[in-house]
DNA sequence: GGTAGTATAATACGAACGTATGAAGGAGGT
DNA sequence: ACCTCCTTCATACGTTCGTATTATACTACC
């Protein structure tokens, strides 16, 4: 009767490990609704009652795998941000860390946009990033405009603004490729992409001292 | 057995029309899975067998909500695109629209995002609308080009850029509010955001003639 | 070697799901 | 009045869901 938590976990035996590794594809690939106990552990190659037996449910599972993966993107921002350089040579170095971290976890993005788009409350964990992933870029942007490097405007709008690109463009990737036949698996193309992003967002956010009007 | 889907049904009794507009609310929310045509008919007002009736499954109501919803966005863009004034300022124009378009239907971006990340296939009037929107702003983009007024760059990579903005923007609307503390439901501050995002678009996208290097 | 404690396995259970079925209503034409 | 077509209704069916239950293997320690 009594679940009791078997073990809170954190500590991973190897079955734990393939239970969140692929529960974290499945629920980024179908959601969470559209997918089953019975798919995780069939694929996980365990017995159906592992998630019950581990996590204790599947609602437990599909927060393990919220924390574990929304959390470490933070660390890899502020370890760019922390380099030598500008403000906009931090930026842009920040941004390419966002593109890079999503790209070696392809599932996070669509995962956080079913966080985003639910109706249920939002993981804490996952808005704290959000929140400090947000605050970094626009101190950044602050700093820039203090020593006149970077245009006025409120740097949080321009965080978000920022922000938005990497998301949006891995994220679409797939539609991206069908629609527009841009292939950012190539990764020549992710070359490109990246760099037209960095482009732009330099551009948009640099102060251009006119020497005469 | 046999369906014979009873109707095509585009001509719309009352149940239709209700059950489509339910279904996009919910289907936004919670995912086509996490919605039951139980909640559906219930919400609508309808009888359980409403849907299977009307259109023959509940895939094929999640079709219609997708079309009807994902068509429209192209003509406001390209009545915004169609003004007179310079390229910068009708790419402006597009924004805003796209902007306003977003905010009128509210349950679109996430319906978008799930049809992104879902492993399903992209359905063909999601792909052409997407592909749609991305021409229009790319050839303005081309168009500025041509005339000096935007700098160089992929139009289509700017495009992209350009777009991600407001979608995320909207689309992540809840998390920035409690994250960010930036309430979009409150039409000042919404006009901000919207002006934030002009402006970053406009100076990620001017050319700048250095009178002197 | 027996005994705990932990992990895996097979199966069972009740609930919720999408859809099918057949009966009942209700408006219009003859 | 009657028949017809469209729509709504109540209910049934088979499947799949998440979780509970119980039994079996494995390891460590006395």
């Amino acid at each position: 009767m009594n679940q009791s938590s078997p073990v809170p976990d954190s500590a991973g035996s190897e079955t734990v490990a393939a239970l969140v590794s692929t529960a974290r594809q499945l629920f980024s690939k179908h959601g969470f609704d559209g997918t089953s106990v019975r798919a995780i552990t069939a694929r996980a190659g365990t017995n159906l009652g592992a998630i019950t037996y581990h996590f204790g449910s599947k609602q437990a599972l599909y927060e393990v795998v919220i924390s574990e993966g929304v959390g470490p993107s933070h660390l890899r921002l502020a370890a760019a941000a922390a380099e030598d350089g500008s403000p906009l040579q931090r930026l842009e170095g920040v941004v390419r860390a966002f593109f890079d971290f999503l790209h070696e976890n392809p599932d996070l993005p669509s995962l956080m946009m079913q966080l985003l788009t639910s109706a249920r409350p939002i993981p804490p964990v996952a808005l704290q990033t959000m929140q400090a992933n947000i605050k970094l870029l626009a101190s950044l942007i602050a700093e820039g405009q203090s020593d006149g490097s970077i245009r006025a405007g409120d740097p949080r709008l321009m965080a978000l603004s920022i922000g938005a690109q990497p998301i949006w463009l891995t994220l679409a990737r797939r539609a991206i490729q069908e629609g527009a036949k841009i292939d950012q698996e190539d990764p020549h193309t992710r070359v490109r992409v990246v760099d037209s992003v960095v482009d732009f967002v330099r551009a948009g956010l640099e102060e251009h001292l006119e020497t005469a009007e």
